[in-house]
RNA sequence: GCCUGGGUGGGGUAGCUGGUUAUCCUAUGGGACUGUGGAUCCCACGACUCGGGUUCGAAUCCCGACCCGGGCCCCA
C-alpha cells in the first residue's frame, strides 16, 4: 500500500522548509518591532464559534468532527476568531491595547488551486482595544512594511465599509448584508437586480453604484457629497491622512466589503501579481467580534497575510548554511565522531554514517555543498591535528581541532 | 458542486495513427580508480494510476473511477 498526502496537503523539504522559514522569520522581526507579542491558539475549536462568527454557510467548507466526548470540534479556518475568543476568555482586563501576531496553519475544505491549499497557513496580526484612525493607520503600515520586508510589492487598497453603510441606513440589515457581499464580489449585475428586486430608492441606487466606484484623489469630496458629512467620513479622512505620513502609496476603494457582517469601518486589501485567480495576499479591516462571542463590546483591527501566497512570489534567498564534513578513514572513525562532536557546538557538521571509504565521504561532501572538509587521518592525529581543506579553493592546512573550531 | 488540461521508474522524458525484453537523461545504492571531491566506466535499483471494453494483441483506441494541475463558485 502506497500512501499519498490528502488532497490540498504539501509536503515541505529541507530547501523550501529554509525559504520558508527565512520568510517567516522576517515578519516576525517586523511584528516584534512594531511592539507585538507572538500568540499561539489550539489547532482546533469549538465549531460554534466559526458558524457563530461567519454563519452556517461555512460549514461546507470546514473541516469538522465529533471527538470522543461528542464535542462538535473543528479544525480552525481562520485565526481571528481564535484570538478574539482568547481575549475574551483571559484578557478582557489588560491594558489595552492589545497587540497581538501569530503564524500557524489553518485548514479549509475547498478545492485545490493556485495559491490556494486545504491546509494553509496565516500570518497575522490583531489590535484590540482602539477603534482610533491611528490603529487602523498603524496596521494598514504594518501590513506593507511586512510584505516589504520580503520583497512584496502589492496595490494597496483601503476602504470604509461605515461610509456605505451610511447610505444604506434605510434599508433592512438582511438586505444591507446581501448588498454589501454582491458590492464585495463586484457583481454589478447581480447588485442591480437585487436592488430592482427589494425595490430600492433610485436615488439611492444611484448613489451606490457611483460611491463603490469610487477611486483615488477625488474619492472623498466626491463621497461627502453622496452620503453627506457624517462622521466617519471624517474619521476615514483622518486616516488617509495618517496613511500619508506613514508614506504609503494606496488607492481608495469604497468597493472593498469583505462580506462578512462583523466587519464595521476600515477594510484593505492587498493584490500581487503572479498569483493567477488568488491574487490578495493581505486583507483586513476593523471589527467588532467580542460581543458576537460574549464579551464586551470590543473595537479591533487586524488582518492576515497569506503565507504560502507571498512564497510564491517573493524573492529571497537566504544565505547558504554553512556546513562542514569530517572525514575519516577506516582506522580513525571513533576520532572522527568525537571530533565532529566538538565542531558541532560552532557549526552544521556532518560524519559519515554510510561506512563509506575516504574517497567517496569526499564525494558525498561535494554532493552536498559543504564548504569545508576536516580531514582526519592517522598522519594528522599523531601530529595532534586535523586538515581543514576548503571546498571551493581546495586549499588545505593543518590545524588542531581548536582552531578549526575557532574559525568556525 | 461546475468547467478545463493532464497522469510512463524518485525527478525529467521517448513511445501514444495498436505489434518482441518500454527509450534516453538525471538522481540514488554499490564497485573500479586502493589518503583527497566534481570526471569517466561498470553493476544494481526502478515506471505505463486503477478497473472494464474493443482486439489475435493495448502504455497506445473507447468508457468509467481515482488522483493532480488550472479556472469558476466561495474566499471567514
Amino acid at each position: 500500500m502506497e500512501f499519498h498526502r490528502p488532497r490540498g496537503t504539501r509536503d515541505f523539504l529541507p530547501d523550501e522548509m529554509a525559504k520558508r522559514k527565512y520568510v517567516e522569520n522576517r515578519l516576525r522581526e517586523v511584528a516584534i518591532r512594531w511592539g507585538y507579542g507572538e500568540i499561539k491558539t489550539p489547532t482546533f475549536e469549538h465549531i460554534e464559534l466559526f458558524t457563530i462568527k461567519s454563519g452556517e454557510g461555512i460549514l461546507g467548507e470546514i473541516y469538522n468532527f465529533k471527538d470522543k466526548g461528542g464535542r462538535e470540534i473543528t479544525l480552525r479556518p481562520e485565526l481571528t476568531a481564535p484570538v478574539v475568543r482568547m481575549y475574551i476568555e483571559e484578557l478582557q482586563r489588560s491594558p489595552k491595547p492589545l497587540k497581538f501576531y501569530y503564524f500557524d496553519n489553518c485548514f479549509r475544505y475547498e478545492r485545490p488551486q493556485k495559491g490556494r491549499f486545504r491546509e494553509f497557513f496565516q500570518f497575522g496580526i490583531e489590535i484590540i482595544g482602539s477603534a482610533r484612525p491611528e490603529s487602523d493607520a498603524e496596521v494598514i503600515a504594518l501590513s506593507v512594511e511586512m510584505l516589504n520586508s520580503v520583497g512584496v510589492r502589492g496595490d494597496l487598497h483601503v476602504g470604509h465599509l461605515g461610509i456605505v453603510r451610511a447610505l444604506l441606513k434605510d434599508i433592512p440589515p438582511g438586505h444591507q448584508s446581501k448588498i454589501m457581499r454582491l458590492v464585495d464580489k463586484k457583481d454589478d449585475k447581480g447588485l442591480e437586480d437585487f436592488l430592482d428586486e427589494i425595490r430600492a430608492p433610485d436615488e439611492i441606487k444611484g448613489k451606490l453604484f457611483r460611491l463603490i466606484g469610487l477611486r483615488g484623489i477625488n474619492a472623498m469630496p466626491e463621497a461627502r457629497e453622496l452620503v453627506g458629512n457624517i462622521e466617519v467620513i471624517s474619521q476615514f479622512e483622518t486616516l488617509l491622512s495618517l496613511l500619508d505620513v506613514y508614506g504609503l502609496e494606496y488607492q481608495v476603494d469604497l468597493g472593498i466589503a469583505r462580506g462578512l457582517d462583523y466587519y464595521t469601518g476600515m477594510v484593505f486589501e492587498i493584490y500581487c501579481e503572479g498569483l493567477g485567480a488568488q491574487n490578495q495576499v493581505c486583507g483586513g479591516g476593523s471589527y467588532r467580534l467580542a460581543q458576537l462571542f460574549g464579551g464586551e463590546d470590543t473595537p479591533s483591527t487586524g488582518y492576515a497575510i497569506g503565507f504560502d501566497r507571498i512564497m510564491e512570489i517573493c524573492e529571497v534567498k537566504p544565505a547558504e548554511a554553512k556546513r562542514i564534513v569530517v572525514v575519516s578513514f577506516e582506522d580513525t572513525r571513533k576520532e572522527a565522531i568525537v571530533i565532529a562532536k566538538r565542531l558541532r557546538e560552532h557549526v552544521a557538521t556532518y560524519v559519515d554514517v554510510m561506512g563509506r571509504k575516504f574517497k567517496d565521504q569526499m564525494s558525498y561532501a561535494n554532493t552536498i555543498g559543504a564548504s569545508h572538509v576536516v580531514i582526519v587521518g592517522r598522519n594528522e592525529l599523531e601530529a595532534g591535528k586535523v586538515a581543514l581543506k576548503d571546498m571551493k579553493t581546495g586549499e588545505q592546512v593543518l590545524l588542531t581541532v581548536e582552531e578549526v573550531a575557532g574559525k568556525m
